[in-house]
Parts: C-alpha cells; sequence; structure tokens
DNA sequence: CGCTGTATTGACCTCCTTCAAATGCGGTGG
DNA sequence: CCACCGCATTTGAAGGAGGTCAATACAGCG
C-alpha cells in the first residue's frame, strides 16, 4: 500500500490524477522529480515580486500563499498552495514575479529546473495535460475568489474558503473526517478574505456558536460539512473534480 | 499604413507584439485567423456556464466580459475583455465552462477552431509563445483585481479600473489622448467592482468633483492621468508591457 | 517566569448598502 | 413633433456590516 509509506510525490500524484488517468511510468517519473525535496522554517519567502524567472517550485508538505503588498502597506493573499500544489509554473515567459510567495509554516518543496518541465512537455504528454489543467483550476480558484471577495459578505466568505480547502485537502489527503489543519494565523485569515483581523475573529465566534467549524491552535474543526456548505451555497463546480461520490460529500 | 485600412486582426497582432517580436509571416497567419468575424449585438452570451469546450473565441472589437451569477443571484463580473483579447484559449482541458462570458455592446468576434490552435502551437513557435504570454497577463490581471477588491476602498478600487484599461486599450489602439470608451453601464461597473451601483454613481461624482475623471454616455473621459494614477498608486508591473516610455505615460 | 506574538472583546465610527423617489433620455408610435 | 415607455442615472435618508482604536487575556517559548 502506498498510502502507508508516504512518499513525498504522493499528493501530486494524486492531485494529478484527478486530470486523468496516469500510467505507471508516469507515477514513477512524479516521483523522481520529487526525490530532491527541501526544508524550509515558516514565514519565508519562497519567490519574491520582482524575481527574474528561476526553477519552478512545488509544494509537497506544508502551506504557503500568494500575496502582494499594496504601495499603502497592506497585504493581500492571493492564493492558498497546498501540497501538490506549484508555485509558478510560467514565470519563464513573463520577465518577473509580480506577485510573492511565502510558506506559512515549515514546509517541503521541490526546486524543478526548467529542463524537466521541458522535457515533460517533450515526452510526456499525460502529465504534460494535466500540468495545464492544474493551471486552469488555479485561474478557476482565483476567479472563484474575486467572486467571493465581492459578492458574499465575511462569514459566507469564510465559510466558502473552509470548504473549498476541505476538498482541496481531501484530494491530496490532507483532511480528516472531522476537519484538517489549517497552518494560519487569525490575521493571515484576515488578508485572504479582505477583512481585518479584528473581524476575522468575530467572525469565527460566529462560525462557533452557529455550530460549524470550530477554529483552534491552526485546526479547524467542521462540525457539520453539509451544514457549512449550505451555509455559503457551496457549489464546488469551480474545481473541476471527478466527483466521485465518496471524495466529494460527507 | 497598416493603422488607416485597420484590419481587423491589427488589434490581436498589436497585443501579441508585446510578448516579443514577430514576424512578418505571423501577421498574415493572424490576420487569417481573423478572416472569418461574425458580428454579436449587445447583452448576448458568447459562451455560458456549463457549456462544453467548443471553439476559441477571440475579440476583434468591442467589450465583452466574464461573469458569474452567484446562488443568491447576485452577479460577479470577472474581466473586461477588449479588442484583442480571448474568450476561452482552453476550456478544451476542463469539462466545461466555471463561468459565462458576454458582450457589453455590439462585438466583432472570430470562432477558432481547435485544429487552427493545435496548427499554431505545432508550427508557430512565436506565436504560441505570444498566447501563452497572453494567458499569463490574464491571470495577473485577474490577481490584481483580487487585491483592488480586497484592499482598496471603492475610489481608488474605481480609479484603478479606469488606470488599467487605459493601458490595456491604448496597447491596441482604442484609447484616445483623453480618455476612451467604455460601453458599460453603472450597473455593470458595479459588478466589476463589488459595490451597489447606487455607489457607483457616487463615486464616479466624488472622481468627477476631485477632477479626475468624467464617465458620461459610456466615454470615459481622463482630465488628469497622473494624478489619477498617483490617486489609487496604480503600478502597471502586472501588466506585464514592455513599457515603451512613449506609450506608459502621459 | 517573564517575553512576545496571537487571540479576544468593547466602544465608537464610517463606508457602503438599502429603500425609495425623482430626473433624464433614447426610442417608438401616434 | 409630441407623448409615452423603459431604462439608466441621480439624489436623499436611514441602517448595518465591517473598520479602527485600545485594552485585556492567553499561549508558546527561552
Amino acid at each position: 500500500m502506498t498510502s502507508g509509506t508516504q512518499l513525498g510525490s504522493d499528493p501530486l500524484i494524486r492531485k494529478l490524477s484527478e486530470a486523468g488517468p496516469l500510467t505507471y511510468h508516469d507515477h514513477t517519473v512524479l516521483t523522481s522529480i520529487c526525490s530532491r525535496p527541501r526544508y524550509i522554517g515558516a514565514d519565508h519567502d519562497i519567490i519574491r515580486a520582482g524575481d527574474p524567472p528561476s526553477d519552478v517550485h512545488l509544494v509537497l508538505a506544508g502551506f504557503a500563499y500568494r500575496y502582494k503588498i499594496l504601495p499603502d502597506g497592506n497585504r493581500q493573499i492571493l492564493a492558498v498552495l497546498v501540497p501538490g500544489d506549484f508555485c509558478d509554473l510560467h514565470v519563464a515567459i513573463l520577465g518577473q514575479m509580480d506577485h510573492s510567495i511565502a510558506s506559512a509554516c515549515p514546509c517541503v518543496i521541490v526546486d524543478i529546473p526548467d529542463s524537466t518541465i521541458c522535457d515533460l512537455t517533450q515526452n510526456h504528454p499525460r502529465i504534460t495535460r494535466a500540468l495545464r489543467w492544474a493551471t486552469l483550476v488555479d485561474e478557476a480558484v482565483l476567479r472563484e475568489w474575486l467572486c467571493n471577495m465581492g459578492q458574499r459578505e465575511a462569514s459566507q466568505r469564510m465559510a466558502h474558503l473552509f470548504c473549498e480547502l476541505l476538498l482541496r485537502l481531501r484530494l491530496v489527503g490532507f483532511a480528516d473526517e472531522d476537519g484538517y489543519d489549517l497552518p494560519l494565523t487569525q490575521t493571515e485569515l484576515a488578508d485572504i478574505l479582505g477583512m481585518t483581523s479584528v473581524h476575522v475573529n468575530r467572525v469565527l465566534r460566529d462560525l462557533r456558536e452557529a455550530g460549524l467549524v470550530v477554529f483552534k491552535h491552526r485546526r479547524l474543526t467542521i462540525l457539520d460539512v453539509e451544514r457549512l456548505k449550505a451555509y455559503c451555497s457551496f457549489d464546488p463546480m469551480y474545481l473541476h473534480l471527478g466527483l466521485k461520490r465518496s471524495d466529494a460529500d460527507g
């Protein structure tokens, strides 16, 4: 059972398999790509805005996030990167990063040379297709975040984020039955959701008192998944998951 | 002078040239792709959420926008598509559209068969690279919109949108010295900016009284570009334009 | 055991929404 | 040419969601 040995490449393979079937050979290719992981501490920049293109980075364990510091000093978090997510599959074409990426907690990442990516695109059509799929889903998530920010009010917005992370973490095996570890401070949640940390705190209290979720010690316990989804009218379509019944629901 | 004859493909070529030099042959290829334009009226869906993959669509004239209707009936506009912009370079890989695209005014668009896109990726490396560039810039714009929504308050948010559109429209030759046509209602602006149309109206009055812009009869007149940029701390880096001095400033 | 960063709560304020009504305006038919 | 309709715009008054400021409690850690 591979699930027991917990290879570093496991979340990547689980995620990419969602795009379409991969062969055993594809698996070994992906595993070998992940063979030289690197460990970084919490709150370290992985890439900084303005950086020129370099290797592609991939998160294998831990949480990272894209962010931008605006001229007025405010920070907006643009994406949460969980195990199996790529940081920058593309920068090569754009001259420089227009945002930064930082670790939210101690992380395991791999640096993938451009040459390896080239090799994939030329010799591994299923993997290449899966990478394109991953990029498109990232973009779809970004669009949903924009909807979330523009149209939902604070508490549903937060509930929606929690639902999304639940599905994404389940996909890569990082969610339990009753919730998941979410190594973010309330201030970071605030910068994700476009509100103040004070208000995050109040909303968390409301959600707790509503019997939906409890967020304590960097762990999110979901008391009632279905009610949480209903609460924010969560529609997972944008994640483009196959939605095998067993994974998608309760 | 090509600028006089105003070929349909002109905005596309101007835009893609921003990604890197194209040859004369590339130009003819792009022009031939645009040889069968289609005219659609205002407020028509070009693609609808849930649609399966079909041809790729390209806007040659007029404005369109991506949007999503949330379960509560609210609409969020996710992107404004101006001449030279693609609607859906990718859907093929995702099973279905997760959002819709509609025309904001009468538009000229072209339907590009997948086979043509395949041909491009296989035989026209410079164009392929330019298409990738365009996709990445679209994503960068989306990220900036998320910042805008999350961190800036209404009036700067609107100013920022106006600055962005100015640069994007200049790139394709659809902006004048003193502003540009912006065929959107205040309600549409509201759904772009995540506010009510009532508040859009008030913010427009404020910007007018501040001597920054006048929006009347679907035309935006910019009274003072530099002050408008300063007003919202506009930093065009995310558009990844070459920023030839003459185009970028004054 | 004190230090530091995070979480929590209260009081007050403001930006934006909601609701409602009035004004303007392009088109259409008489 | 004018009356009329539908739609977009404009403005006012009142309420609410969320922000700001500041004090307190708490947890991890050397």
